[in-house]
RNA sequence: GGGCCGUUAGCUCAGCUGGCAGAGCAUCGGACUUUUAAUCCGAGGGUCGGAGGUUCGACUCCUCCACGGCUCACCA
């Protein structure tokens, strides 16, 4: 019910359209197009932070924000402005600005987006202020705000409606400051290093560099399917061909899998590719890279996450496969036990054990039912089974293996990363093996890239590469136990439309005209 | 996709074995010139997520649906 037995208005939104029709009466346009401010809030306490209680600057500044709070005493009136780097105490009195501005500035809303012009003071109490010259609506609010002290709590509304959960919770929003600061570090420790940022296509008519399933979009013109990219490594390494000897790609992968506390359909992946060099070396590079990250980040490298303590102090601990199963799970496993007790430990630890499963593949499975979750790390897993690794280069000494590793922290992979397989023939073996899986019933498996091979053919450089998932540093960083909570816009199901009266007003507005 | 849990005022939450729908904040009206979760007086505000069913009677029990959370599976 939007009006009550005294007829008066109670739906919010309506009381607030009320309030804006009201200045509008007045002559007041609430939605301006520009304000000029001298300070940001930020600099204003740190300029005047330290004056003494009851102290009166007399200096002058202009800011601009959103009114989240409004104490009405009477004849004087305290605000809290918030613009995008701090909060400060607004003063307003009827004698400084007169009875009509007075007014206007007591009838304001709480979320509406202000310009002020005023003194600087600190009160009695010791809250520093802006005894308030002068104001000017700059957007009028129409929606209220959450609740002041208990805030935004509703994980549907705090993800569906993320600019109410930014105005809102700080904490929140320093996450992205930080996720935005870990990019950026990132990007500024390879450029250092030599590497270039390339941008390749999002849109592939083959769907190569991971096992997972696509998107499949379609191109209307040329009348193809195309799939949104889950990996952008076969063209990277196209480009070392090139010549590029240092390339990197920081961007979005979208793959069609299940949703979780760990998965969206698109995720950020850092991937970077160095011509003669080797998985050794990625290992060097990014333990490097990420004790910088992290040593900036967190001013230490030693933290908990969710409780697990970290430490990232170099050297990290690197074990084996089978050495890791054997440490952790205390299973003696390894190439020479016998493919049908390799089975029976898989299905022990509840691995879904298919019939074309080879040993590699089940070694792999029990690493990851067994061992992963139980690291805290980081540690350095490597020489990874070669039927899990279709684009790795074999180990001279042992071909049931790959110069490949991976980095789990807390249980969790953030790094991949191997000695590229740079022979083309064996390239195409493994391809070949790929489509044999296929036909054999596995869903997820890599499709034959044939201009990749013929890129291989020219020659590509021996080559290290290393994939780090950057949504899962940022929850590393943030200690953040849902890949949601560093995600600006998750993904969630689309919502009903609800009613809206700004909506109904406008439609009612183009019936007049 | 499976399992478990949740959805009550703008927000945060109560609401017992089925018996008149509640609080705080926010809103509206009034008082108040140093408050800061301001205070004081007064008022309004609900399709109890949606649709069915059981019942004299459903926020409460049952079924289905929607959305969300956790979890298992696929995956990073």
């Amino acid at each position: 019910m939007m009006f009550d037995e005294h007829n008066e208005i109670t739906d919010p939104i309506l009381v607030r359209l009320r309030n804006l029709d009201k200045l509008r009466e007045k002559g007041i346009e609430p939605y301006k197009k520009k304000f000029v401010r001298t300070h940001l809030i930020s600099e204003v306490r740190k300029d005047y932070e330290n004056i003494e209680p009851g102290t009166e600057t007399g200096v002058r500044v202009s800011c601009a924000g959103r009114i989240l709070a409004l104490r009405t005493h009477g004849k004087a009136t305290f605000a809290d402005l918030k613009d995008g780097s701090q909060k400060i105490q607004l003063f307003a009195s009827l004698n400084q600005l007169g009875e009509e501005e007075y007014e206007l500035f007591t009838n304001l809303d709480i979320g509406d987006i202000i310009g002020v012009e005023g003194t600087v003071f600190k009160t009695r109490k010791g809250e520093l202020s802006i005894k308030l010259e002068k104001f000017e609506i700059l957007s009028k609010s129409l929606r209220p705000l959450p609740e002041k002290w208990h805030g935004l709590k509703d994980v549907e509304i705090r993800f569906r409606q993320r600019y109410v959960d930014l105005i809102m919770n700080e904490d929140v929003k320093q996450v992205f400051y930080t996720r935005s600061r870990i990019i950026s570090l990132i990007r500024k420790f390879l450029d250092e290093k030599g590497f270039i940022e390339v941008d390749t296509p999002m849109l592939h008519p083959i769907p190569g560099g991971a096992t997972a399933r696509p998107f499949i979009t379609h191109h209307n013109a040329l009348d193809m399917d195309l799939y949104l990219r889950i990996a952008p490594e076969l063209y990277l390494k196209r480009l070392v061909v090139g010549g590029f000897e240092k390339v990197y790609e920081l961007n979005r992968n979208f793959r069609n899998e299940g949703i979780s506390v760990k998965h969206n359909p698109e995720f950020t992946m850092l991937e970077l590719y160095q011509a003669y060099a080797d998985y050794l070396d990625m290992m060097d590079l990014i333990e490097e890279l990420v004790t910088y990250v992290v040593q900036e980040v967190k001013g230490t490298l030693e933290f908990e996450y969710q409780g697990i303590r970290l430490n990232f102090n170099r050297p990290w601990r690197r074990l084996t496969m089978v050495e890791a199963i054997k440490e952790i799970a205390c299973e003696n496993v390894s190439f020479e036990t016998d493919i049908e007790t390799l089975r029976q430990v898989a299905k022990k630890y509840g691995a879904d054990v298919k019939p074309y499963y080879g040993k590699g593949k089940l070694i792999t499975e029990i690493f990851e039912k067994a061992v992963e979750s139980k690291i805290a790390g980081p540690m350095i897993i490597y020489d990874y089974p070669v039927e899990v690794s279709p684009l790795a280069r074999k180990k001279e000494d042992n071909p049931d293996v790959v110069e490949r590793f991976e980095v789990i922290v807390a249980g969790r992979e953030i790094v991949n990363a191997f000695s590229e397989l740079n022979d083309p023939i064996d390239q195409a073996k493994r391809f070949y093996e790929q489509v044999k899986l296929a036909e054999a019933g596995e869903e997820e498996t890599q499709r034959f890239d044939y201009d990749y091979v013929r890129a291989l053919e020219y020659g590509l450089p021996p080559t290290g590469g290393a994939g780090l998932g950057i949504d899962r540093l940022v929850m590393l960083l943030t200690d953040r136990y849902s890949i949601r909570e560093v995600l600006l816009f998750p993904h969630l199901r689309p919502e009903e439309p609800e009613e809206d009266p700004v909506i109904e007003r406008a439609k009612n507005d183009d019936e007049i005209r």
